[in-house]
DNA sequence: TGACGACAATGGCGCAACGCAAAGCCACCG
DNA sequence: CGGTGGCTTTGCGTTGCGCCATTGTCGTCA
């Protein structure tokens, strides 16, 4: 579900007296503003994948974005904040690249297995710092909490819509005696494998690994719907 | 290969006059020593599985052993030596399951091989606090460091042996067109998202999946030398 | 057009936490 | 009984987060 657009709005709470404003103000004020946090956002994830969560400060940030630590606090009110947009936005990307890829209209549900496999993949491609940046929250038990609210959730309804899937592919291909379950994890397990382990030894990333491995899962259950290439 | 047994020696740079002392002193103070350095790591173990890497301080592992935090200085030197030390340790015992369970004399190579994946799924299942400091370790760029000196090598090894292996049974065998390189490193991934998903989801834990997938995945290339269960 | 108000952005400060080094204490070995 | 070595206490220097007062910038209303 492509959820909120709420990152832009993250750290104001003051009110603006309700007054339905979205449409007019033409207001370049407004527009540095969200360039400014759109700025720091990037800078964080640049920072975070390529020197840990340990080592990303504030004034690090600020130092990247080249602005004073004080905007970053200014926007987002707190450390924790930050992070926790910095998450909503790599959550809604992968989000909109997973209804591209797999909940395009007029796709069977062969083809949407397929583009799930897909999205995986270019993800990992297209967007390496992302997915590192996903890891490292992941792996920390404190910001996993954010992860844990954030993340995890969507992780969980890909893996079970995947599943789904599957399980439409099985009854109307007449398959039986295929373990639904234990592929979808399998699948799941494979996309976070590669996932972990590119960005823990990222020279060996770019291979075709992940793709034929669920390819070949995919073909040992349903022979019948998914070719070798 | 077994490598060092150092990690008691880790901090202590005194020259000892190299006098070779290794054998006699049976001396109360030394045990004392030595069974607080090991309290010290499972300490660190403890939390670290615990919390996370930023939220362990050297006071808070101190408080946790139940001594002063100057202590853990004067054994390890530093914080990063002690990290050190912890991870050589988790590296000397998951090295140790290796052996007994893949280098064991008279096995076949089939053997070895499904002593691999019976490695990989008791080492989670007895040590999940291992496995996730093992995570935690190889995710935040500065800790991987570490990793890179210690755990990277030897999970590189494991990967080469087990893929040496997967030849041997390939050309024992007389199977041809099996894409070995690609079987290997797919097992490697199964394994490291089986390990990272569930530090990351420790709800779904204890599966089976893990086994199933890679049995089937090894039926699938050696037919005849893997069943299925 | 000029003054006001909202909003972006700055520099600096206080507080707390942490790593680490120095010096002394005390048990135990020879 | 001298001294080695494990262990504690104390304190210093550094670093980072988050708040404050303030400045600069741009719409808006008289």
């Amino acid at each position: 579900m492509a959820q909120r657009k709420a990152t832009a709005e993250a750290g104001k709470s003051k009110a603006t007296k309700g007054a339905a404003n979205d449409a007019a103000p033409k207001d370049r004020r407004r527009e540095r503003g969200e360039a400014s946090i759109q700025r720091i956002i990037d800078a964080t994830i640049e920072l975070i994948a390529e020197e840990g969560l340990a080592s990303v400060t504030m004034q690090r940030i600020a130092e990247h974005v080249g602005s004073s630590n004080a905007l970053v606090v200014f926007h987002f009110r707190s450390k924790e904040n930050l992070f926790r947009a910095v998450l909503q936005y790599l959550s809604d990307q992968y989000d909109a690249l997973w209804v591209t890829l797999v909940r395009a209209p007029g796709l069977s549900p062969v083809e949407r297995v397929l583009g799930a496999v897909d999205c995986a993949q270019r993800f990992a491609r297209l967007h390496p710092k992302w997915v590192s940046v996903f890891v490292v929250f992941s792996s920390d038990r404190k910001s996993m909490q954010i992860y844990n609210e954030i993340g995890l959730p969507s992780d969980l309804a890909y893996t079970a819509e995947a599943r789904d899937l599957l399980i439409e592919i099985a009854r109307d291909g007449g398959y039986t005696g295929v373990d639904i379950d234990t592929l979808a994890e399998s699948l799941n397990y494979l996309v976070h494998g590669a996932w972990y382990w590119d960005h823990l030894n990222p020279s060996s990333r770019d291979t075709d690994v992940l793709r034929k491995t669920m390819l070949l899962l995919l073909h040992q259950a349903f022979p019948r719907h998914f070719e070798l290439e």
